[in-house]
DNA sequence: AGGCGTCTGTACGCTACCGCACAGATTAAG
DNA sequence: CTTAATCTGTGCGGTAGCGTACAGACGCCT
């Protein structure tokens, strides 16, 4: 709520910029605060900020015409929140909200065009991570058709807590579920397995996570590929980005 | 087989470019057959050549360790195989297979590499035909997870339809089972049931699409919306692309 | 402490889809 | 024509997940 201890390094895309392109954007990056279940940006409307995640964790969310959701990807300090402005929609084929209060650093979309149009490093860099979300979402598409739920709360479990500092997450199931697009009892039924093996532990909207090992071997293989992916794509430039 | 009547221009992408670049790509641009069935490149593995279809259908197939399999998008003469060339991955994460048969162009990835990097109107054109399959791929996650086989198998047939000159496609239950990620037999079903209301025919290997309206109506609204982002993001340009 | 709203657990019938098994139909090959 | 291979139709039991309904548990508020 402070910025207290907010640093736009957190969030890996900026901490990867070229000392020269960061120096240029940092004026213009704006601290904010992401509350639960805050909806950034409702689906095809425009954005008129990027958001640079530091703390905080995004989801795209689908919602269909009769009101069934299902997430799409998850966005946290390892990415960027505003795809189509540069990719040239403009409109977020998507609703994004937040899915693990937190904060975020947000920039003019009209800015982030710019740079992305100078054709440089930062254009490379944000193009490779547009690589990475696109093998989440496919992921996601093989996921939804051919595994069971518990193993899809696993698979959500461990994208969830990759991007947060440590093991804990504040979430209801009714909550999972939307994300899932699985009925709230399905993800009761799942999660009081794992709490019953010793993987989790929760209580009323708060949920720890126990044994990572344990929880990726109940996971489908689908947490591994995207991870695996991510890490290929993403590795930590640390300002050295090339 | 022969490239009878076979031009470039049918390809939308390249026909949406300004008359330089074509005249430019244009030598290198080498016709090739699409026979039914044939892997234009396995999952993984890198792409030694992108692709424009002109009367072929290419699939994106994701393949899991198990065997199972689901279909992330297609590809048609809308569209160009081999985005993670010019997006920065090198490796496709999902295997590509010749799901209509007929032909396509092909260009040196290499080269194609370096006419996005000019940062010009090509590039943009590219980016934005990314993102309507970033959509494409989004909105398979959802029907994946809300809709029936027969919904699906109504929206996998109107995409067909929709990337060739007649309504006419040589495909097997089993394929497209496959392609769906879904039991034979439930294709089976389902097509019998739009056979019997007149809106398909089909025989041994082969189906005509009858009445697309009805189809439509059938359909779920992930085919309507996929198409109108499509329509959105990818006017007809007719070489006077901005 | 008491009370209320929210979150979680459980149960029951229902449906879509799966896995399997096999029979009929169509086309291709000898 | 016969045979083989492939493709399509159908049936049956099993199961995961859905919709609904309701009861208990937790935590916040006054």
């Amino acid at each position: 709520m402070t910025g207290f201890l907010q640093d736009p390094h957190q969030n890996h895309l900026l901490d990867a910029l070229l000392k020269v392109d960061y120096d240029r954007l940092f004026p213009d990056l704006e601290l904010v605060e992401m509350p639960l279940g805050e909806v950034v940006c409702e689906s095809g409307s425009k954005l008129k900020y990027v958001y640079f995640p530091t703390t905080s964790i995004i989801s795209l969310l689908y919602v269909m015409e009769d009101g069934a959701s299902a997430e799409i990807a998850v966005v946290g300090n390892e990415g960027i929140l505003g795809i189509p402005i540069f990719m040239g929609g403009e409109t977020m084929p998507s609703r994004a909200v937040v899915q693990s209060a937190g904060h975020a650093y947000r920039l003019k979309a009209q800015l982030l065009k710019n740079e992305f149009n100078l054709a440089g490093p930062l254009q490379r860099l944000l193009l490779r991570y547009t690589q990475a979300l696109i093998i989440q979402m496919a992921q996601t598409a093989v996921c939804n058709r051919h595994h069971s739920v518990e193993q899809q709360l696993c698979r959500w479990l461990l994208l969830s807590i990759d991007r947060l500092p440590d093991n804990e997450l504040s979430m209801t199931q009714e909550l999972i579920a939307n994300m899932l697009g699985v009925r709230r009892e399905g993800v009761t039924q799942a999660a009081g397995k794992l709490q019953s093996l010793g993987l989790i532990n929760y209580r009323r909207g708060h949920i720890s996570v126990l044994d990572l090992a344990g929880l990726e071997k109940r996971s489908c293989e689908c947490y591994r590929v995207v991870k695996s992916e991510y890490d290929r794509l993403l590795p930590a430039f640390h300002g050295i980005a090339h």
